[in-house]
DNA sequence: ACGAGGATGCTCT
DNA sequence: GAGCATCCTCGTC
């Protein structure tokens, strides 16, 4: 029996060890829940892409440290948000130690909870979540949440499994200029 | 189904 | 001043 009050945060530990390409295949099927001025809304994860710091051309931290990627050089679990294109938000999850830029970012997901709250904040009823833009917004995530904690903060993630018979599909990654064949995006088919 | 183009702001050179 | 880890609408086939 795991003690209450422990079980969720050993758990996420367990969701995030390994290496970014491991960690973010294993994020296929958790969820993100936000609680924002009493409304929850979550999704389950199907889409995501690793980005491995200085090793990797694509990554914002590629070229050191910056007042913008600072999240990304904290401990595993923060989450680092950034504005893409000057009008959407897009988040990672930090993964790897302390000072290792690693971060899985966000691309996806299916509506688990809040379906209302969603199509309200999307202002449309049809391809709510499939972007990282419209995931952030969905979820009412915002650079206000870039370096909080996905362990206990308002952006919170949940382990948890993709349904039986949903495969792993690596592809090359999306909407980037460099690296542009390392097969770092994965996505849950079905 | 698909492609072009515009909106918009911030980061780093 | 260039270049974005994007999204949406509208035009054409």
């Amino acid at each position: 029996m795991i003690p209450a009050g422990q079980g969720d945060s050993a758990d996420l530990e367990g969701l995030l060890d390994g290496d970014v390409f491991t960690v973010a295949q294993r994020l296929l099927g958790a969820r993100v829940r936000t609680s924002l001025r009493g409304a929850v809304t979550e999704v389950m994860l199907t889409e995501v892409e690793a980005y491995a710091g200085a090793d990797d051309p694509a990554s914002h931290a590629y070229r050191g440290r910056t007042p913008r990627n600072a999240a990304m050089f904290g401990p595993p679990g923060l989450l680092y948000v950034y504005r893409s294109y000057g009008l959407h938000w897009c988040m990672n999850v930090v993964v790897g130690e302390e000072g290792l830029p690693h971060a899985v970012l966000l691309r996806g997901g299916e509506v688990t909870q809040g379906l209302g709250t969603i199509e309200h904040r999307r202002r449309r009823r049809d391809n709510l979540t499939n972007g990282p833009g419209k995931l952030c917004e969905a979820l009412g995530v915002t650079g206000d949440h870039d370096g909080t904690s996905v362990a206990d903060g308002p952006v919170r993630l949940i382990p948890g499994s993709l349904p039986n018979g949903r495969r792993i599909l690596a592809t090359p990654r999306i909407g980037i200029s460099k690296a542009i064949d390392e097969p770092w995006r994965y996505v849950a088919a079905g």
